[in-house]
DNA sequence: GTCTATACGGTGATAGAC
DNA sequence: GTCTATCACCGTATAGAC
């Protein structure tokens, strides 16, 4: 019932865990060709070179990083209320099962800014015109959008960056953070209508 | 006029610099040497080895990277607000002097969290009791402590280790990200006001 | 495609003169 | 305390047999 995985994504596989664990510079190619169960020789003969390596999986991490909203920001039946429920649903879904994602952009972002071109990022501009033209409509409160938003990604991102610190200093056990992240759907939930709602 | 600094502390001053801007692996003794304006050998004789000299760098990176809140939180003549005022204020003031700061410790937690234990941490316990006692007296709204104090800090922080991303996908230039940096506290005493106060 | 062997530069660390 | 020279090792990358 083995399904047969191609070296190549075998090789592809290792590298995202070895990348996301270690960083670039604390990457071993010895540790990536180890956990594929190939010979380090292998990875050059794929990949040529470790920058190459990492350029490809940094892009196929980005991409997942990036929330796919297009669909339900355009979908006209949903209120922005509706929209956002949505958007913080899914996007909290997805990093509880990627939990080292976020730290594994970010930190590679802070030191390479520049490597923003491999991904798709229409998706900011329409969140705030979405947000501005329902102010104009007199539908939501007034707020600044972009420190709106700002919270409201960071409700659902910080957790995640920041467990190892939140919960050294509240002292909570894996049991106890495991509870707030899963409460935290709601929690966001309920900030969004408490702040938008007229 | 120039204060004659010693080298130990150049060596200190240079390893920082080197250590925030690249990591641990990422850093290189010999860039740390020529950014102290000495000679490689020079860090061995005083630092013994690089871990070693990371230690001290991390632990006092760290010890300014913890509030020091004790003076405030035990001032009786505040309210719960005010020291949370207080608290947004010195904090987001500091983090704009060292914006690299959260991403530096955040990152090196993420992947040694014992290194906590370098960490002074009665600050979390205190906040939670203050914040039950205030909902047990009626002052101020029912809320859960740690989902609260998760965002809260969350706000501070997430500007700064999420902003190359964030101001790529909201297309913010510099000036722009400045502005929102600046207007940030208002915005983060506000949101505790809007969340705590009856 | 896959392996072994090896080149080659860099990196942390030390020895020893001054 | 400060320097130069050097070591031992590790890391990426390549050559070449099969």
């Amino acid at each position: 019932m083995e399904t047969e995985i191609s070296t190549e994504q075998k090789i592809l596989d290792a590298a995202e865990e070895v990348f996301i664990e270690e960083g670039f510079s604390g990457a071993r190619m010895q540790q990536i060709a180890d956990k594929a169960g190939i010979n380090k020789a292998m990875l050059h003969y794929y990949f040529r070179s470790k920058d190459k390596l990492f350029e490809l999986v940094f892009a196929y991490k980005m991409k997942q990083f990036m929330p796919r909203v297009e669909s339900v920001l355009q979908n006209p039946a949903l209120s922005l209320l509706d929209k956002l429920d949505a958007f913080v649903e899914a996007y909290l879904d997805m990093l509880r099962h990627n939990p080292r994602l976020p730290m594994f952009i970010l930190s590679t972002m802070n030191r390479n800014p520049e490597l923003m071109k491999s991904a798709n990022i229409q998706f900011g501009k329409w969140i705030i015109q979405l947000i501005e033209e329902e102010i104009e409509k007199g539908t939501i409160k007034r707020v600044n959008p972009h420190q709106f938003m700002l919270t409201l990604i960071g409700m659902c991102i910080f957790p995640f960056v920041g467990r190892p610190v939140f919960s050294a200093v509240f002292e909570l056990k894996k049991e106890a953070y495991e509870l707030i992240l899963t409460e935290r759907k709601e929690h966001v939930q309920a900030y969004i209508r408490f702040i938008l709602e007229p």
